[in-house]
DNA sequence: GATGAATGAGTATTCATTCAT
DNA sequence: GATGAATGAATACTCATTCAT
């Protein structure tokens, strides 16, 4: 959807491109945007020159992850809106799952750069237009059901969801998982119309469970 | 309050030692923990070796700014219960102003190898305890008080703090400012005991409230 | 003229051959011996794989290109001596028109390796021997004519050719070119036979002096 | 004579700093413009990270051999114009002797970028003038003396001057030496002033014709 | 203690050349 | 034969850290 480079690749050339991408996908996530190409075009199976002949520096491979995350996470997103049967419903899936969307969001975080890389690709920038025009669809909609307050935007939601999108401080353990959930569950209470809280997730979290020693 | 080396420093020298303890602060919450050593010598109005005399590598340094902005953000906190009225207001206050406290969980986010370090100096694993301590005390008092909902614990309350920690991906703009401050409104709404909602500062965002171009 | 390979090539082969050896020889005139091979390929219209086709590597090009050009040389050197009416005209007509030929000198110059490399492919070697041979006859004929000064020979004569045979260091500007012209004019004119020259050093230069082999 | 950079050097950085351009003075005049940066530092007898404190890259270190090259040049012509009897001899000696100077034309042809290069650096300008200025005073006071024809320009002579910057395509063997001898002399005769010179095209070049700002 | 020059390992990127399609 | 993707060695440049002055 959108991801491919407009002349055809051959087919040996696209399975290297895309795993180009996906190695790099993986070691943004983990190292963050500055993690080795050499290491990525390793993990790839390629040698460098190939990951450089697929794309022109550090910054298109950036772009690259990124547009490819944006059209995953529009795919998913598409498929909340078809199957779940409110606009609340797919706002809260959409959320929830959408891991891909995060790393994107975390990628165009750190490098403030890339914001601009992305508007001048079309190709990436209609990507873009399009999540937020999606997202834009459902907010307006969850509003009309009378289930998400009206005193927020997608502006407002887009943002809340960018503060989801970064990894938390503490090593990936059950209790992690948790307490992401449950800060995930707080932020989505605060956005629906009306009063009574949910119930969270799991118990309550003291400090003996966020203290390793 | 905990920041001083054990063996006491000629005047000259501690006076160093602080100013690049500063100048690494605004260089790590302005390029992130990966800035140059020696831009923050020269900030500082020193030499890479004086920065190394003090520091024994990055991690030293990043260690020493986090107990640093753990000392501080300790310091607003006592204040912040002392001056404030009720548990609910120095808790907001603490969550809203700590700027400091803020960076100290972006460093150990991003470097999640120097939460072993703090924890290995006496010290600065003091501070971290009595911050955890103080907030601890903050949140019962408040639930106590009946304005913090009861199914939320310290760790939850620490966990969306984290959150607010990472820089958002929008530039410094008025809407940024706006949009961070309605952010952090939510999330303490969502941590109000009881039903209504607050009124939201400034207006809704919308995506074009989000999108330069 | 001595410009094929061995064996025939099949039409469209020869085509590409001939279309890398020009785009070769202007990659090179203008951007040095070192011009990237993957811009000759293109230029040529053809892929990479196809130069190599056709040149083991980079050395066999460039002795290629210099092949063409003396050949082109030994063409344009053939019409002035059939075309002008004294020998000294000849040689002025040599000198100041044969840009192919300053072309080969600089390759010569900058890849000292490719004289040992035309010596040894036996029509290659063939042009260069030609291409002494003619400047020699001519040299000869306008001494016996009383135009060129007796006390410098062919050698002097190429030598002072290779001078030219490098770009001049201000840029391709009108007054560049006239100041080019007039370097020509007055080395031509050093060339004169004439009345009170001084003693050269040494002895007179003759194509035995300057070859090797 | 204006090699330093403004703030002193420590005895030894400064000692570095002019063994790194020592080599690159002989690594240029042997292998080109091109010759690998690590292999002058090691030549120097520094790591590569030295060679860079010194010279931000290529381009400023070719600038600094350029200098270097003009300024020893200006002090052997300063030489000359005070030792020798008439401006003539001092015009010979000038153009037979600056082999340094011949190395400086040889990087500004091969870098035309260099040109710029040199104009913006203050230091580099300067020496660059005086060479000219110094070349011209020579000019017009041997045309003066009635020893230079004077159809001829400083312009026209620093030109051919340029000519002989280059290395000769043949080996350097004795013979070589001799027939760059010949040539030096060659061009010297043609510019002495005498009986019966051609006309040459256009018109004297000066230093205003020669120098775009 | 402070200085700042030197070090050298680390990394991005280029490009001649090879080889599977 | 042609293609163009892949290779990987070569090379410039950076920056954390060490060390002579």
């Amino acid at each position: 959807m959108g991801d491919e480079p407009q002349p055809r690749l051959r087919a040996d050339a696209r399975r290297n491109r895309d795993r180009i991408v996906d190695a790099a996908k993986s070691w943004f996530a983990t190292h963050g945007p500055e993690a080795p190409t050499e290491e990525i075009a390793r993990s790839a199976g390629v040698a460098p020159g190939t990951l450089y002949r697929h794309f022109a520096d550090r910054e298109a491979l950036i772009a690259a992850v990124a547009v490819n995350n944006l059209d995953h996470a529009l795919a998913e997103a598409h498929a909340a809106v078809a199957e779940e049967s409110s606009a609340w419903d797919a706002l809260v899936r959409i959320l929830r799952q959408s891991t891909e969307l995060r790393l994107s969001f975390r990628l165009l975080t750190a490098y403030p750069h890339v914001h601009a890389v992305l508007k001048k690709e079309r190709e990436a920038d209609n990507s873009r237009r399009k999540m937020i025009a999606l997202l834009d669809r459902v907010v307006r909609r969850a509003q009309s059901e009378g289930t998400l307050r009206t005193d927020v935007g997608t502006g407002d939601v887009a943002m809340m969801f960018a503060l989801l999108a970064h990894p938390l401080s503490i090593e990936w353990t059950t209790t992690a998982q948790l307490a992401s959930e449950r800060c995930m569950s707080l932020l989505l209470e605060s956005l629906r119309a009306g009063e009574a809280h949910d119930t969270l997730p799991g118990h309550a979290l003291w400090p003996e469970d966020i203290t390793t020693g």
